[in-house]
DNA sequence: AATCAATTAGACCAATCTATCTAATTGCAA
DNA sequence: TTGCAATTAGATAGATTGGTCTAATTGATT
């Protein structure tokens, strides 16, 4: 057996790069540029571009939820609190690095969504994942009585999640900070019972 | 002089084409095929591609608020029901169509925001289209007290374009239904004084 | 140290994409 | 009807893309 380069670098760089440029905008030359890897090294990874593009999908889903579930065990906060924190750090982070990111399954879904299926998909599955992690903590809002029952939890979650993602589209066209003022202010009328 | 040709014939076929598909997804071939005419004529009327794309962008904006316009100015309502009636017919469309179609300024966002500054330009420009007449109608209501001022206009306006785009990539990324039956039980929730 | 399967490098290929070019055609004006 | 500028058609060019191929290299195993 015989590894130089790891999976998981590439993947990573794949990420960034689609997030920046979106997928069609980004080539395997340049990928396989940033990764600093040879052409035959990468289809020795991947099928396909296409099968390298699920793989980062998933790859951000996992490193994603990951990171949302570390912030929503903060058990010095209430589930709300949490909530508000994370998107706080979020925000704070798109800000710091000039709104230029923005959430790689957003994009993939309108640029690939209805071409090929292995990708919508790919992109629900993950997008489950978000849902999964964020209903859980809001559920337990509901329970403990801190977060507003006027909207069921998988409905409350939808729509937190809905308006997240269309904050940062509306961000990226060139708003920048505005949505995501409105954003967070909206948040916390709708979290509060 | 010599037209055959509807130069907004041809916008509109594009326009079908890259909600569809996207900008990236959707060639000038496929373009010139669908709109009935030739390689020369596209080329007659566009620069080039982006030209192109760009004026899509804001014939799609026209073409949007003209119909929001339309009907938000139905007085036999008031505000907060206009708006609840318009996104109810939206929603409706779009169910009608299988959940394919999506809004354009996301999807050129995604795809093109980053990369090239005419299209980030185009696309906040239409999106502030969009808010004007939505803002329009909220101050409206707000003033007649039968919408919240829990937020200002602006903010409220931008909430609710961002809790409706993100539904619509929600619906678009294969969730179909749901995300926007929850945008609508929520959209009731936070126009609601 | 020798062996050998796995990995890497990058030239190369085929397909596709945007855009151009020229000849044929159109339809208005005189 | 004729003349002429504008439009159209579609072959073609030039650039870029994703993907393949083979020889060289690597490093774990014996």
């Amino acid at each position: 057996m015989n590894i130089k380069h790891n999976k998981e670098d590439i993947l990573r760089k794949g990420m960034e790069l689609f997030r920046l440029n979106g997928y069609h905008n980004t080539g395997t030359k340049e990928i396989i540029k940033e990764a600093g890897i040879s052409r035959g090294s990468f289809y020795n990874f991947f099928i396909d571009k296409d099968d390298f593009g699920i793989q980062v999908l998933d790859y951000y889903g996992v490193w994603s939820t990951d990171y949302m579930k570390e912030l929503l065990n903060d058990t010095k906060l209430n589930p709300k609190q949490r909530l508000i924190h994370l998107f706080d750090l979020f925000i704070e982070g798109y800000k710091r690095d000039h709104y230029k990111w923005g959430c790689l399954l957003v994009g993939m879904t309108q640029e690939l969504g209805q071409i090929n299926p292995s990708f919508s998909n790919a992109c629900e599955r993950n997008f489950e994942s978000f849902v999964a992690v964020f209903q859980a903590c809001i559920e337990e809002g509901q329970a403990a009585g801190v977060i507003s029952e006027k909207q069921d939890a998988r409905g409350l979650t939808l729509t937190m999640l809905s308006m997240y993602n269309g904050a940062l589209v509306l961000m990226k066209s060139g708003m920048h900070h505005e949505p995501l003022e409105a954003f967070q202010t909206q948040l916390a009328l709708i979290l509060t019972p």
